[in-house]
DNA sequence: GGGGTTAAGATTTTT
DNA sequence: TCTTAACCCC
């Protein structure tokens, strides 16, 4: 069957109707056009097909070399995402596979639901039947729900957050008496995270590192975990992938099913996979050959979480044969920031080696300016003024992003701005589908389609307060540890007994019976209804609506949202499995903001103007990666500040401060390493003109924190004979100006909404004297309710009941 | 069960 | 310095 646009077409599911048993046995290959091949030489003489339009002839070989292993290492905006998925609208023109035979594995859901777009356009929006393009956990889940029981859980298995994994921890902890102070959850939850990462299952997990918990009781934890969540028929997110390699390995003829299905197989940001995702694309691999994995290992930054970078420089050595392409031409930055970029990364050892470049240069261009203030405020300040001049200049907000190392890092910004009236959002942060009042939600529903589902029944039982507190609980747990069965049975056992007191009893039947009523609703009600149902009738909307903090009118807002996010799906049932793995939202923001992020999430990202504060060390490179990964760390830092220079499209600005509050403790800090490393012919030292103060000099480099321990001493303190650095400190120490010019008033800006977690709105700055009186009472988004203690025009003194005394606008108050 | 006090910990984050 | 979680007492 093929569609009006002649693509292949299949069944949505990916598991076609003849799969497993009806797969033919011995497909007709599709012919393939050796390379070079008379063939294939007619045919590039030949006006490629449309989607090759536009691709440069790297991109083009790294299409069209269909066989064989391929490794594209492509370089920061070297159009890597273009060639993935124009690599398989080629696969399926030429009709090489159809869509429910090509394996293509991404990181994250939002790359996969690019991906999916992008061939859309291609395909003519039928990519329903790329039923195998995902992130590899979801890949997972598809497989195991088909073959749950060959690794002894049962198909509609429930998947672990990491909230419900840290709570079973602790509950293995306790019960095995080990002391939670000295071994904490936290530390086991991450351990095992490690083993998972490199496949390791308890029995493979070796006496030394076992040994390393609670007095070499590490592997026994890890037996109890993991028999724990077979008894409650659950994995948590490491297992997806654990459970499939196990299943692939013990039952060679599941695995050959797949290896059979999956004639292409690609792998998007291939420097990010782990061991364990390694071994399972190599099972896959072992009879077909067809992988192609694009990554780039300069931009490799998730080591901390498991990643290897090894997979990526060993990959001609694993799969023998390799076409090896690289994409260096870059159409994301000026020639400046891709020779910045690319002259630190290369004091990286152990790379593959790429130099970006691109074939636009412009004598306009900008160098990348290395900035320096006296503290992060005024980094702070400086920053929001030159964003002000941008914006003055006719630049969108949404093009100018500020990178921070470390969160914390964030919140200067946010004060400033908020203070300026500046548009701001902040990328990344909890997660909407991690916030507590989701979660319970979540539970609740959990709980009615899952009546096993303990982590859920638990996290919800008393929530609302119904008077089943821990000696309830003790009770109920017990009986269930002892019977072998699930608490809400156990529950419900316990209460035709008279042990409980009739109060508790009661609070306990009337929860059950509530269940009971809902789950008979199941069939009835729209998912929708019922999960308003059951959000009333629990009590817990209420027991928002009566909570008088801060956080709770944006709590009942978020239930609205998650009922609301529920529309798009059939069922309870498929909503939950899309939210246990897919735990962003992709906002619909239309306002014009600048964006404050982490590094580490703004890889993939662009932007026209890019700051980049906070370059100290300690900081940027972080002490804590140096001191717990020594050179690796160091090299991953480093490939940080890579990943931070290559998102900008015309400008980078580098900042240094040399002091810094850290844990409230303010200290001097010397500049990074990073800044030395930069070619001095692509850089421009900022003479600062708003700065302050002016610093005193005087040696802080050489008493500064740590620098004893940096194991590149020598290179490090050459640093401050360095022209720049010496530059850089004239042009700090000459200047002393005020720096609190009207900045209020002076504003041109369109008025906007301000956003603070893309919700909190506020309204321009003014003059204006405010309208409220000394002694009201009023309510902050942030800081909650609070009481007028003094006036200056609109700038309000608070004293809040659940924060300090705080200076705010009074436009982000309201009256209550 | 709630409220108040104290102690610990404070990179990076997806699934 | 500040936030969060645990703990203790009523």
């Amino acid at each position: 069957m093929a569609d009006p646009n002649g693509y292949p077409t299949s069944n949505t599911d990916g598991f076609d109707d003849d799969f497993p048993g009806d797969w033919p046995s011995a497909p007709v290959e599709p012919y393939s056009a050796p390379a070079g091949g008379i063939a294939a030489r007619a045919m590039a003489a030949r006006r490629g097909p449309d989607y090759f339009e536009g691709l440069n002839p790297e991109q083009r070989h790294a299409v069209e070399t269909l066989e064989g292993p391929v490794l594209v290492l492509a370089g920061a905006g070297t159009g890597k995402t273009r060639v993935l998925t124009t690599r398989i609208a080629h696969i399926l023109a030429t009709g090489a596979a159809q869509p429910s035979q090509i394996l293509s594995v991404t990181f994250t859901n939002k790359a996969a639901r690019e991906m999916k777009q992008r061939i859309a356009g291609f395909i003519g929006g039928n990519v329903e039947g790329m039923a195998w393009l995902g992130t590899f956990h979801s890949i997972c889940v598809k497989i195991l729900r088909r073959h749950a029981e060959l690794v002894g859980l049962k198909s509609g298995f429930s998947i672990l957050d990491t909230d419900d994994q840290l709570r079973l921890i602790k509950q293995i902890l306790q019960a095995e008496g080990i002391d939670e102070k000295r071994w904490t959850p936290k530390a086991f939850a991450s351990l095992m995270d490690g083993w998972k990462n490199r496949a390791l299952t308890p029995a493979q997990v070796s006496a030394g590192e076992a040994g390393a918990f609670a007095g070499g009781r590490g592997r026994e934890i890890y037996e109890i975990y993991q028999d724990r969540l077979s008894i409650l028929n659950a994995a948590d997110f490491g297992d997806l992938l654990l459970h499939v390699i196990t299943l692939f390995k013990n039952n060679p003829d599941v695995l050959a099913e797949y290896q059979r299905r999956f004639r292409y197989m690609l792998v998007d940001e291939y420097q990010d996979t782990n061991v364990a995702q390694y071994l399972w694309l190599r099972l896959l691999a072992q009879s077909n050959p067809n992988v192609c994995c694009v990554g780039d290992d300069d931009q490799s930054i998730y080591g901390w979480r498991g990643a290897e970078v090894d997979n990526i420089l060993r990959f001609e050595h694993d799969f023998p044969g390799a076409t090896v392409i690289r994409l260096e031409r870059n159409y994301r930055s000026t020639s400046h920031i891709l020779a910045t970029a690319s002259h630190l990364i290369t004091h990286n050892e152990g790379r593959l080696g790429k130099t970006l470049f691109t074939d636009f240069e412009d004598p306009e261009d900008q160098k990348v300016a290395i900035a320096s203030g006296w503290d992060s405020q005024e980094e702070a300040r400086s920053i929001g003024e030159e964003i002000e001049a941008l914006q003055a200049n006719g630049h969108a907000l949404n093009d100018i992003a500020i990178l921070v190392r470390a969160s914390f890092q964030m919140r200067e910004f946010e004060d400033r701005f908020v203070t300026m009236g500046m548009n701001y959002r902040v990328i990344g942060g909890p997660r909407f589908y991690e916030r507590m009042e989701i979660r319970d939600a979540l539970a609740y529903l959990r709980c009615v389609l899952q009546p096993s589902d303990d982590l859920a029944f638990e996290r919800i039982v008393n929530t609302p307060k119904r008077g089943l507190g821990d000696a309830t609980l003790k009770l109920v747990h017990e009986l269930a540890r002892l019977e072998r069965i699930p608490l809400m049975q156990a529950a419900f056992q316990l209460c035709q007994t008279e042990e409980l007191r009739p109060k508790a009893r009661n609070a306990l039947k009337d929860l059950l019976a509530q269940f009971e009523g809902w789950r008979g609703q199941l069939e009835t009600k729209s998912h929708l209804e019922l999960t308003e149902i059951i959000l009333d009738e629990s009590g817990y909307t209420e027991m928002w609506r009566n909570d008088r903090s801060a956080e709770a009118p944006g709590r009942l807002d978020n239930l609205k949202e998650l009922i609301r996010s529920m529309e798009e799906f059939e069922s309870l049932a498929g909503f939950l499995e899309h939210i246990s793995l897919v735990m962003d939202r992709d906002s619909a923001e239309t306002m014009d903001a600048v964006s404050i992020m982490t590094l580490h999430s703004a890889k993939g990202l662009e932007f026209d103007t890019v700051f980049l504060p906070g370059w100290e060390e300690g900081l940027f490179p972080h002490q804590r990666s140096l001191d717990e990964t020594g050179r690796a760390g160091l090299e991953e830092e480093r490939r940080l500040a890579y990943v931070g220079i290559t998102r900008a499209r015309k400008k980078a600005t580098i900042w240094f401060t040399s002091n810094r509050r850290i844990h409230g403790q303010w200290q001097s800090s010397i500049p990074s390493r990073f800044l030395d490393e930069l070619p001095a012919e692509h850089v421009e030292i900022v003479e600062q003109s708003s700065s302050y103060g002016g610093y005193g000099g005087g040696g802080y480099g050489r008493s500064g924190m740590a620098a004893s321990r940096f194991d590149r001493q020598d290179t490090f303190q050459n640093s401050y004979s360095t022209p720049g650095w010496q530059r850089a400190q004239k042009a700090r120490s000459s200047q002393s100006e005020s720096f609190e010019r009207g900045r209020f008033g002076d504003s041109a800006r369109k008025d906007g909404p301000r956003t603070i977690d893309g919700e909190l709105v506020a309204k321009s700055v003014s003059e204006t004297p405010s309208d409220y009186s000394v002694g009201e009472r009023v309510f902050h988004m942030k800081f909650g309710y609070g009481s007028i203690i003094s006036i200056e025009g609109n700038k309000l003194t608070i004293d809040f009941e659940k924060a300090s005394v705080k200076k705010v606008l009074d436009n982000f108050v309201e009256r209550h």
